[in-house]
DNA sequence: GCCAGCATACTCGGATAGATTATGTCCGAGTTAGTTTGG
DNA sequence: CCAAACTAACTCGGACATAATCTATCCGAGTATGCTGGC
Protein backbone atom coordinates (compact mmCIF):
# COMPACT_ATOMS: atom_id res chain seq x y z
CA UNK A 1 0.00 0.00 0.00
CA UNK A 2 3.20 2.38 -0.93
CA UNK A 3 1.81 6.10 -2.24
CA UNK A 4 3.54 7.25 -5.33
CA UNK A 5 6.85 8.68 -5.37
CA UNK A 6 4.85 11.21 -7.70
CA UNK A 7 2.60 12.64 -4.87
CA UNK A 8 5.68 13.64 -3.22
CA UNK A 9 7.22 15.52 -5.90
CA UNK A 10 3.68 17.30 -6.68
CA UNK A 11 3.37 18.62 -3.39
CA UNK A 12 6.72 19.91 -3.41
CA UNK A 13 6.04 21.17 -7.04
CA UNK A 14 2.88 22.68 -5.80
CA UNK A 15 4.85 24.55 -2.66
CA UNK A 16 7.36 25.83 -5.12
CA UNK A 17 5.12 27.44 -7.65
CA UNK A 18 3.44 29.54 -4.80
CA UNK A 19 6.97 31.49 -4.76
CA UNK A 20 7.59 31.47 -8.42
CA UNK A 21 7.86 35.12 -9.78
CA UNK A 22 3.79 36.50 -10.19
CA UNK A 23 2.81 35.54 -13.89
CA UNK A 24 5.83 33.39 -14.55
CA UNK A 25 5.21 29.61 -15.80
CA UNK A 26 7.67 27.03 -14.86
CA UNK A 27 8.63 24.58 -16.78
CA UNK A 28 8.61 21.12 -15.81
CA UNK A 29 12.99 20.90 -16.82
CA UNK A 30 13.41 23.81 -14.01
CA UNK A 31 10.95 21.84 -11.29
CA UNK A 32 12.07 18.59 -11.77
CA UNK A 33 15.74 19.42 -12.09
CA UNK A 34 15.24 21.49 -8.55
CA UNK A 35 15.72 18.35 -7.30
CA UNK A 36 17.65 16.57 -9.15
CA UNK A 37 14.66 14.54 -10.78
CA UNK A 38 14.13 12.74 -13.86
CA UNK A 39 12.51 15.53 -16.36
CA UNK A 40 10.34 13.20 -18.35
CA UNK A 41 8.74 11.72 -15.38
CA UNK A 42 8.30 15.20 -13.83
CA UNK A 43 6.43 16.13 -16.42
CA UNK A 44 3.65 12.97 -16.33
CA UNK A 45 3.00 14.09 -12.82
CA UNK A 46 2.14 17.97 -13.84
CA UNK A 47 -0.07 17.01 -16.21
CA UNK A 48 -2.13 15.19 -14.63
CA UNK A 49 -2.04 17.93 -11.88
CA UNK A 50 -3.11 20.36 -14.93
CA UNK A 51 -5.53 17.49 -15.79
CA UNK A 52 -7.48 18.07 -12.65
CA UNK A 53 -7.28 21.33 -12.37
CA UNK A 54 -4.91 22.15 -10.07
CA UNK A 55 -1.94 23.98 -12.46
CA UNK A 56 -2.52 25.09 -15.97
CA UNK A 57 0.24 24.69 -18.43
CA UNK A 58 1.31 27.03 -21.72
CA UNK A 59 3.05 25.33 -24.78
CA UNK A 60 6.38 26.62 -26.48
CA UNK A 61 9.05 28.82 -25.74
CA UNK A 62 8.23 31.23 -22.34
CA UNK A 63 5.50 28.28 -21.50
CA UNK A 64 5.50 25.98 -18.14
CA UNK A 65 3.21 25.45 -15.66
CA UNK A 66 1.45 27.48 -12.75
CA UNK A 67 -1.02 27.05 -10.30
CA UNK A 68 -4.43 27.14 -11.58
CA UNK A 69 -6.03 28.09 -8.60
CA UNK A 70 -4.74 30.18 -5.60
CA UNK A 71 -2.95 27.99 -2.72
CA UNK A 72 -5.77 28.62 -0.42
CA UNK A 73 -8.13 26.88 -2.68
CA UNK A 74 -5.77 23.93 -3.44
CA UNK A 75 -5.94 21.18 -0.59
CA UNK A 76 -3.19 18.52 0.07
CA UNK A 77 -6.58 15.44 -0.59
CA UNK A 78 -6.56 17.33 -4.39
CA UNK A 79 -3.18 16.95 -5.14
CA UNK A 80 -3.30 13.24 -3.50
CA UNK A 81 -6.09 12.16 -5.88
CA UNK A 82 -4.53 14.06 -9.09
CA UNK A 83 -1.79 11.79 -8.89
CA UNK A 84 -3.43 8.47 -7.15
CA UNK A 85 -6.54 8.61 -8.24
CA UNK A 86 -10.35 8.90 -6.05
CA UNK A 87 -10.53 5.13 -4.95
CA UNK A 88 -10.38 4.35 -1.71
CA UNK A 89 -7.51 2.16 -0.44
CA UNK A 90 -9.16 -0.95 0.92
CA UNK A 91 -10.76 -2.65 -1.45
CA UNK A 92 -14.17 -4.70 -1.16
CA UNK A 93 -14.33 -6.99 -3.53
CA UNK A 94 -17.02 -8.14 -2.19
CA UNK A 95 -16.25 -11.51 -1.56
CA UNK A 96 -19.36 -12.44 0.35
CA UNK A 97 -20.87 -13.06 -2.70
CA UNK A 98 -19.63 -16.14 -2.72
CA UNK A 99 -19.99 -16.93 1.38
CA UNK A 100 -22.86 -18.51 2.80
CA UNK A 101 -26.54 -16.47 1.72
CA UNK A 102 -24.23 -14.74 -0.61
CA UNK A 103 -26.27 -12.55 -3.67
CA UNK A 104 -24.28 -11.42 -6.76
CA UNK A 105 -27.31 -8.34 -6.97
CA UNK A 106 -26.00 -6.83 -3.01
CA UNK A 107 -23.32 -4.06 -3.13
CA UNK A 108 -21.44 -4.91 -0.70
CA UNK A 109 -19.46 -2.13 -0.32
CA UNK A 110 -22.41 -0.61 1.82
CA UNK A 111 -23.68 -3.79 3.35
CA UNK A 112 -20.53 -5.39 4.42
CA UNK A 113 -19.67 -3.98 8.14
CA UNK A 114 -15.44 -4.65 7.49
CA UNK A 115 -15.66 -2.41 4.50
CA UNK A 116 -18.03 -0.33 6.31
CA UNK A 117 -15.23 -0.42 9.30
CA UNK A 118 -12.11 0.36 6.69
CA UNK A 119 -14.07 3.22 5.07
CA UNK A 120 -14.34 4.51 9.14
CA UNK A 121 -10.65 4.92 8.44
CA UNK A 122 -10.44 6.15 4.78
CA UNK A 123 -12.65 9.04 5.64
CA UNK A 124 -10.49 9.97 8.65
CA UNK A 125 -7.17 10.13 6.45
CA UNK A 126 -9.15 12.17 3.86
CA UNK A 127 -10.78 14.44 6.46
CA UNK A 128 -7.19 14.95 7.37
CA UNK A 129 -5.24 15.99 4.48
CA UNK A 130 -8.67 17.58 2.88
CA UNK A 131 -8.37 20.42 5.72
CA UNK A 132 -4.99 21.60 4.65
CA UNK A 133 -4.31 23.67 2.01
CA UNK A 134 -1.14 24.47 0.35
CA UNK A 135 -0.82 28.38 1.55
CA UNK A 136 -1.52 26.59 4.95
CA UNK A 137 1.82 24.81 4.04
CA UNK A 138 3.19 28.14 2.39
CA UNK A 139 2.83 29.83 5.95
CA UNK A 140 3.81 27.63 7.93
CA UNK A 141 7.60 26.66 5.51
CA UNK A 142 7.63 30.49 5.59
CA UNK A 143 7.38 30.73 9.40
CA UNK A 144 10.01 28.23 10.30
CA UNK A 145 12.52 28.40 7.24
CA UNK A 146 12.15 32.27 6.36
CA UNK A 147 14.70 32.31 3.18
CA UNK A 148 12.90 29.84 1.97
CA UNK A 149 10.43 31.93 -0.84
CA UNK A 150 13.95 33.92 -1.68
CA UNK A 151 16.19 30.94 -1.84
CA UNK A 152 13.38 29.15 -4.25
CA UNK A 153 13.24 32.12 -6.42
CA UNK A 154 17.13 32.10 -6.56
CA UNK A 155 17.02 28.34 -7.58
CA UNK A 156 14.77 28.93 -10.59
CA UNK A 157 16.36 31.73 -12.25
CA UNK A 158 19.61 30.48 -11.71
CA UNK A 159 19.42 26.30 -12.59
CA UNK A 160 20.60 25.65 -16.17
CA UNK A 161 18.52 22.45 -16.63
CA UNK B 1 -2.46 3.76 -3.45
CA UNK B 2 -4.54 0.03 -3.14
CA UNK B 3 -4.39 -2.11 -0.61
CA UNK B 4 -3.57 -5.94 -0.89
CA UNK B 5 -6.51 -7.65 -1.40
CA UNK B 6 -5.37 -10.17 0.82
CA UNK B 7 -6.56 -7.69 3.67
CA UNK B 8 -9.66 -8.51 2.86
CA UNK B 9 -9.25 -12.04 3.12
CA UNK B 10 -7.48 -11.79 6.22
CA UNK B 11 -10.29 -9.57 8.00
CA UNK B 12 -13.05 -12.38 6.86
CA UNK B 13 -11.15 -15.25 7.92
CA UNK B 14 -10.65 -13.55 11.43
CA UNK B 15 -13.82 -13.02 11.72
CA UNK B 16 -15.00 -15.99 10.14
CA UNK B 17 -12.60 -17.96 13.54
CA UNK B 18 -14.50 -16.07 16.14
CA UNK B 19 -17.63 -18.49 14.88
CA UNK B 20 -15.15 -21.86 14.77
CA UNK B 21 -15.95 -24.38 17.29
CA UNK B 22 -14.36 -23.81 20.08
CA UNK B 23 -10.67 -25.31 20.08
CA UNK B 24 -11.19 -25.96 16.79
CA UNK B 25 -8.39 -25.79 13.74
CA UNK B 26 -9.50 -24.57 10.59
CA UNK B 27 -7.17 -25.11 7.83
CA UNK B 28 -6.60 -22.90 4.79
CA UNK B 29 -8.08 -25.00 2.46
CA UNK B 30 -11.58 -24.76 4.44
CA UNK B 31 -10.70 -20.61 4.72
CA UNK B 32 -10.48 -20.22 1.05
CA UNK B 33 -13.19 -22.78 -0.18
CA UNK B 34 -15.86 -20.63 2.20
CA UNK B 35 -15.36 -17.86 -0.32
CA UNK B 36 -14.51 -19.62 -3.77
CA UNK B 37 -10.48 -18.33 -2.93
CA UNK B 38 -7.58 -20.12 -3.97
CA UNK B 39 -6.25 -22.06 -1.42
CA UNK B 40 -2.02 -21.67 -1.98
CA UNK B 41 -2.90 -17.54 -2.15
CA UNK B 42 -5.22 -18.28 1.26
CA UNK B 43 -2.42 -19.80 2.75
CA UNK B 44 0.65 -17.01 2.16
CA UNK B 45 -2.14 -14.83 4.04
CA UNK B 46 -2.39 -16.76 7.31
CA UNK B 47 1.18 -17.27 7.06
CA UNK B 48 1.81 -13.66 7.22
CA UNK B 49 -1.06 -13.70 10.41
CA UNK B 50 0.78 -16.42 11.78
CA UNK B 51 4.02 -14.29 11.89
CA UNK B 52 2.44 -11.47 13.25
CA UNK B 53 1.22 -13.57 16.25
CA UNK B 54 -2.56 -13.08 15.33
CA UNK B 55 -3.12 -16.78 14.39
CA UNK B 56 -1.26 -19.90 15.71
CA UNK B 57 -0.69 -22.56 13.29
CA UNK B 58 -0.94 -26.47 13.53
CA UNK B 59 0.58 -28.81 11.47
CA UNK B 60 -0.84 -32.58 10.23
CA UNK B 61 -3.61 -33.71 10.13
CA UNK B 62 -6.70 -32.02 12.24
CA UNK B 63 -4.01 -28.94 11.60
CA UNK B 64 -5.14 -25.18 10.64
CA UNK B 65 -5.45 -22.24 12.65
CA UNK B 66 -7.01 -20.83 14.86
CA UNK B 67 -6.97 -17.08 16.51
CA UNK B 68 -4.04 -16.82 18.80
CA UNK B 69 -5.49 -13.99 21.17
CA UNK B 70 -9.06 -13.10 21.99
CA UNK B 71 -10.89 -11.22 19.65
CA UNK B 72 -10.75 -8.46 21.68
CA UNK B 73 -6.92 -8.19 21.64
CA UNK B 74 -7.17 -7.95 17.68
CA UNK B 75 -7.54 -4.49 16.22
CA UNK B 76 -8.07 -4.03 12.64
CA UNK B 77 -4.93 -2.20 12.38
CA UNK B 78 -3.12 -5.17 13.50
CA UNK B 79 -4.34 -7.19 10.85
CA UNK B 80 -3.61 -4.83 8.25
CA UNK B 81 -0.18 -4.22 9.56
CA UNK B 82 0.43 -8.14 9.39
CA UNK B 83 -0.41 -8.01 5.57
CA UNK B 84 0.32 -4.56 4.42
CA UNK B 85 3.36 -4.27 6.59
CA UNK B 86 4.03 -1.21 8.88
CA UNK B 87 5.39 1.88 6.86
CA UNK B 88 3.26 4.52 6.48
CA UNK B 89 1.96 4.61 3.22
CA UNK B 90 3.28 8.30 1.99
CA UNK B 91 6.82 7.90 0.99
CA UNK B 92 9.30 10.66 2.10
CA UNK B 93 11.71 10.00 -0.11
CA UNK B 94 13.74 13.25 1.10
CA UNK B 95 14.12 14.87 -2.26
CA UNK B 96 14.55 17.77 -0.25
CA UNK B 97 18.64 16.83 0.39
CA UNK B 98 18.89 17.77 -3.63
CA UNK B 99 16.91 21.05 -2.79
CA UNK B 100 18.57 24.18 -2.09
CA UNK B 101 20.53 24.22 1.54
CA UNK B 102 19.75 20.59 1.66
CA UNK B 103 21.45 18.35 3.41
CA UNK B 104 22.49 14.71 3.53
CA UNK B 105 22.82 14.48 7.21
CA UNK B 106 19.04 15.77 7.99
CA UNK B 107 16.24 13.25 8.51
CA UNK B 108 13.71 14.89 6.38
CA UNK B 109 10.80 12.73 7.94
CA UNK B 110 10.99 14.96 10.72
CA UNK B 111 11.81 18.31 9.64
CA UNK B 112 10.13 18.39 6.11
CA UNK B 113 6.75 19.97 7.01
CA UNK B 114 5.29 18.02 3.78
CA UNK B 115 5.89 15.30 5.42
CA UNK B 116 4.46 16.30 8.51
CA UNK B 117 1.16 17.44 7.03
CA UNK B 118 0.87 13.72 4.91
CA UNK B 119 1.42 12.04 8.86
CA UNK B 120 -1.28 13.43 10.72
CA UNK B 121 -3.44 11.72 7.89
CA UNK B 122 -1.97 8.46 8.55
CA UNK B 123 -1.98 8.82 12.04
CA UNK B 124 -6.05 9.44 11.95
CA UNK B 125 -6.50 6.09 9.62
CA UNK B 126 -4.17 4.44 12.05
CA UNK B 127 -5.90 6.14 15.13
CA UNK B 128 -9.58 5.11 13.37
CA UNK B 129 -8.84 1.80 12.62
CA UNK B 130 -7.07 0.44 15.47
CA UNK B 131 -9.72 1.50 18.06
CA UNK B 132 -12.05 -1.37 16.14
CA UNK B 133 -11.56 -4.86 17.05
CA UNK B 134 -12.33 -8.22 15.87
CA UNK B 135 -14.92 -8.26 18.93
CA UNK B 136 -16.24 -5.23 18.23
CA UNK B 137 -17.06 -6.65 14.70
CA UNK B 138 -18.06 -9.78 15.74
CA UNK B 139 -20.39 -8.16 17.81
CA UNK B 140 -21.81 -6.01 14.82
CA UNK B 141 -22.34 -8.69 12.42
CA UNK B 142 -24.13 -10.52 15.12
CA UNK B 143 -26.65 -8.14 15.98
CA UNK B 144 -27.46 -6.76 12.31
CA UNK B 145 -27.38 -10.67 11.09
CA UNK B 146 -27.63 -13.07 14.10
CA UNK B 147 -27.83 -16.48 11.53
CA UNK B 148 -23.92 -15.72 10.67
CA UNK B 149 -22.85 -17.58 13.72
CA UNK B 150 -24.52 -20.88 13.08
CA UNK B 151 -24.56 -20.86 9.38
CA UNK B 152 -20.81 -19.78 9.23
CA UNK B 153 -20.32 -23.16 11.94
CA UNK B 154 -22.57 -25.23 9.14
CA UNK B 155 -20.21 -23.84 5.87
CA UNK B 156 -17.14 -25.15 7.68
CA UNK B 157 -18.80 -28.13 8.52
CA UNK B 158 -20.17 -29.51 5.51
CA UNK B 159 -17.81 -27.81 3.55
CA UNK B 160 -15.40 -30.32 1.47
CA UNK B 161 -12.72 -28.90 0.30
C1' DG C 1 -7.17 -58.13 24.37
C1' DC C 2 -3.43 -54.74 24.48
C1' DC C 3 0.59 -52.21 23.17
C1' DA C 4 4.40 -50.72 20.34
C1' DG C 5 6.03 -49.69 15.90
C1' DC C 6 5.17 -48.22 11.29
C1' DA C 7 3.24 -46.63 7.09
C1' DT C 8 0.24 -43.07 5.42
C1' DA C 9 -2.25 -39.18 4.45
C1' DC C 10 -2.70 -34.58 5.72
C1' DT C 11 -1.18 -29.69 6.86
C1' DC C 12 1.68 -25.80 6.99
C1' DG C 13 5.85 -23.35 5.18
C1' DG C 14 8.74 -21.34 2.11
C1' DA C 15 10.64 -21.25 -2.65
C1' DT C 16 9.18 -20.52 -7.36
C1' DA C 17 6.44 -18.51 -11.93
C1' DG C 18 3.02 -15.17 -14.07
C1' DA C 19 0.21 -10.77 -14.22
C1' DT C 20 -0.50 -6.17 -13.06
C1' DT C 21 1.02 -1.69 -11.70
C1' DA C 22 4.42 1.81 -11.10
C1' DT C 23 8.50 3.97 -12.95
C1' DG C 24 11.16 5.89 -16.52
C1' DT C 25 11.93 7.33 -21.52
C1' DC C 26 11.05 9.02 -26.16
C1' DC C 27 9.28 11.62 -30.00
C1' DG C 28 5.57 14.47 -32.25
C1' DA C 29 1.93 18.63 -32.30
C1' DG C 30 1.52 23.19 -31.28
C1' DT C 31 3.21 27.79 -30.01
C1' DT C 32 5.93 31.80 -29.29
C1' DA C 33 10.04 34.57 -30.15
C1' DG C 34 13.25 36.25 -33.05
C1' DT C 35 14.78 36.99 -37.87
C1' DT C 36 14.51 38.20 -42.44
C1' DT C 37 12.81 40.37 -46.40
C1' DG C 38 10.15 43.43 -49.02
C1' DG C 39 7.80 47.85 -49.32
C1' DC D 1 12.45 52.73 -41.11
C1' DC D 2 8.40 49.66 -40.54
C1' DA D 3 5.60 45.70 -41.00
C1' DA D 4 4.46 41.19 -42.26
C1' DA D 5 5.71 36.60 -43.10
C1' DC D 6 8.75 32.97 -42.05
C1' DT D 7 11.99 30.06 -39.64
C1' DA D 8 13.49 27.83 -35.75
C1' DA D 9 13.74 26.54 -31.13
C1' DC D 10 11.16 25.44 -27.21
C1' DT D 11 7.36 23.22 -24.37
C1' DC D 12 3.74 20.24 -23.29
C1' DG D 13 1.23 15.90 -24.30
C1' DG D 14 0.63 11.34 -24.93
C1' DA D 15 2.52 6.81 -26.70
C1' DC D 16 6.11 3.46 -25.76
C1' DA D 17 9.85 0.37 -22.81
C1' DT D 18 11.63 -1.28 -18.24
C1' DA D 19 11.45 -2.38 -13.27
C1' DA D 20 9.11 -3.54 -9.15
C1' DT D 21 5.32 -5.42 -6.80
C1' DC D 22 1.26 -8.10 -6.24
C1' DT D 23 -1.03 -12.38 -7.32
C1' DA D 24 -1.01 -17.18 -7.89
C1' DT D 25 1.12 -21.81 -7.72
C1' DC D 26 3.95 -25.77 -6.54
C1' DC D 27 6.44 -29.08 -3.86
C1' DG D 28 8.95 -30.47 0.43
C1' DA D 29 9.38 -30.99 5.89
C1' DG D 30 6.99 -32.31 9.69
C1' DT D 31 3.10 -34.50 12.33
C1' DA D 32 -0.96 -36.83 14.18
C1' DT D 33 -3.76 -40.73 12.82
C1' DG D 34 -4.97 -45.29 12.01
C1' DC D 35 -3.31 -49.85 10.96
C1' DT D 36 -0.53 -54.01 11.69
C1' DG D 37 1.71 -57.39 13.95
C1' DG D 38 3.51 -59.38 18.02
C1' DC D 39 3.05 -60.41 22.98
Amino acid sequence: MRMNEGVEWALHSCLNLTWAEPGEAVTAARLAAFYGLPTAYMNKQLQALTRAGILSSISGPRGGFRLARRPEDITLLDVVTAIEGAEEAFRCEGILKEGPNGSADVDYRTTCLISQAMRKGDLAWRREIAAQTIADLKAAVERAYPHTPSSTRDRFANLRP
